[in-house]
DNA sequence: CAAGTAAATTTACGCGCGTAAATTTTTAGT
DNA sequence: ACTAAAAATTTACGCGCGTAAATTTACTTG
């Protein structure tokens, strides 16, 4: 444990291990660089004089540093907690150091990060941006000037690629699903969502409707920024006050939404489910980490996390390698399951 | 928008604004610690050429640098999501750069990010520790190499100061409440948490009922790790089909385990609740974001997230500035506040 | 308006490393 | 064992900034 003289340098360490500071910086910039024997005594040097090359020197001189930015709107949402944690450890995997951020929901925020993340000329950037409430023109400036892959919130031809999910599937298939064991579901939404997700969905009901030969009926509640628990409650108890859909039925766009929307229910003493007795059935899209354990647990639509975040880092670092721009812009839309639980 | 020239470095800013370099560079390093007249100057030559210094070669230099490292043991919990928020906002308010980190419940982990940090010459590090979990002796070493505030997860002696809830008062505040309005509660909490706060609170739940004149009557589940509200599901499951303790009030560890707990009380078919024909009473601790959401909503006992995390960059900062050693090691604890919704 | 002080400037060095060019050593191939 | 190629070494420069010391300039106070 206790290990040997100090090392200042990298100098210092090329002495130790009995090689010169280039062999060294060579090795560290890639140790496969370097003859398996020469690394072998670096990476035994490693063992006795604990050493790491000072970050800030080494990222002075390189024009791109091996450090890749995480922006997400809001760190307190579980989704974008779980995408953040996800994306951090993929980076860490494929040896770069990932930088988390959090916009706050605030788009003078969000900006705020662009310079940041501009100073830290990093590899590239991971970026979920707050989407209608983003500074557009900010985004796009910030797209030419770092290599960055758009997920969950897709704006229009910026960045490198998007990945996310297909909402139009997620929708189709719950609205089967829906139509297939009961009444076919209402669209409950905000009016004026803070995602572009929320609009796809809503195309995607419509369309899912007219191919079941339904008539389509959306409830839309007011409300603003990313308290969309508070925003789902408070809608829900309007809505539900008014009485003023017909389907028993309720397709929330996403879950935290139907979180917000069950507690409504709750709150006006309806059951909710998919048995007999039951009043109402809700449903929402995401498979939020809390989903399973709502009451009752709630039908939804799974995101696959693990797949997104992994195809992110990989289409970003692709990119680079090969020097993508913005032309191309592969998107990658991943396909939700359909998890049944008993709130529908 | 569009700014003249391209500034490349301190030296043509500081020619561009018609000052030299060293007085520039007081001016990034501290504004006030510059004539007024001349910090207008270089404000306004801000304006007309957007130039940030190299935050690289800027460190490379410090001994120490304007960064705080922030760690929390997972950042799909919304609790260390709000925290890790609350204190990367904090810290850009007082001017420096927060970088964010899951150790994802993993000791090999957390030892990483603790040499991560080392070579990042942070200011001082706001770590919740892994707990129980933690390499003990790699986060005394830790503490050693860099100024570290503790909050959350106490261990002893350790890091500069320690910022958390007065879990004592906690757990008297609940039960003094469920004592009043109904049976005496059960403490529901794991055998083996990953968490110290757990083994406060039981201590608390063990006084208040002593000082209540009451027999404390503790359930304890298995389970390892941070999934709470699954092993509180699964231990719910356990402990409600065998029927095995007496009260009807279940005091849970924390909000998360109440958030298992609860649907494990649905999947059995028990009400909850505190009005009469309810079979259950369930109540929490931390005021989990989502607490407000369950059904019913959940009663509970709220941290002052925003007090705790405000304290938390004070305490490092002072510490710092005063160059504080572990020695004295003041610590903070936070009433909470009873939050009486309809679960108890 | 003088002296005294505070602030800005000039000059100069160093931080720890990347990296290029020229040279020497090691390795692989026959 | 000899040669060509690959790898390591030496040498040297530069990156963008912090910072110290000595000096000059600007401001404050009576």
């Amino acid at each position: 444990m206790t290990k040997t003289p100090k090392i200042r340098n990298m100098e210092q360490f090329a002495e130790a291990s009995g090689l010169s500071r280039p062999t060294v910086s060579k090795f560290f910039n890639d140790p496969e660089s370097v003859r398996p024997s020469t690394r072998k005594r670096i990476e035994e040097a490693l063992e006795r004089f604990d050493y790491r090359p000072n970050i800030y020197a080494i990222n002075q001189n390189r024009r791109l540093t091996k450090t890749i930015g995480i922006v997400v709107p809001y760190l307190t949402d579980p989704f974008f907690g779980e995408m953040a944690r996800l994306l951090a450890a993929k980076c860490v995997e494929e040896g770069y150091s990932p930088s988390m951020f959090s916009s706050n929901g605030s788009p003078d925020y969000e900006r705020e990060l662009f310079d940041t993340l501009r100073s830290m000329k990093p590899t590239g950037v991971l970026l979920a941006p707050l989407g209608r409430l983003s500074d557009q023109k900010a985004v796009a400036s910030f797209c030419k000037d770092a290599p960055t892959v758009l997920f969950d919130s897709n704006i229009k031809d910026l960045g490198l690629s998007f990945i996310g999910s297909d909402n139009a599937q997620f929708t189709s298939l719950i609205v089967e699903y829906l139509h297939r064991t009961g009444e076919p579901p209402a669209l409950f939404e905000m009016k004026t969502p803070p995602n572009p997700n929320a609009r796809k969905r809503r195309q995607g009901y419509e369309e899912a409707m007219a191919s079941h030969g339904l008539e389509p009926e959306i409830i839309q509640i007011e409300g603003e920024g990313w308290a969309l628990e508070d925003i789902g409650y408070a809608g829900g108890l309007k809505v539900l006050s008014e009485n003023t859909f017909r389907s028993n039925t309720i397709l929330c766009t996403n879950d935290r939404l139907a979180i917000g929307f069950l507690a409504a229910c709750h709150e006006k003493g309806l059951k909710v489910g998919l048995r007999q007795d039951a009043d109402i059935r809700v449903a929402g899209q995401d498979d939020h980490p809390f989903s399973r354990f709502t009451y009752p647990p709630l039908t939804t639509i799974a995101q696959d996390y693990d797949a997104i975040s992994q195809r992110a880092v990989e289409a970003l670092l692709d990119a680079v390698k090969n020097e993508r721009t913005e032309t191309e812009r592969p998107d990658f839309f991943f396909e939700g399951k359909l998890i049944m639980r008993k709130s529908a």
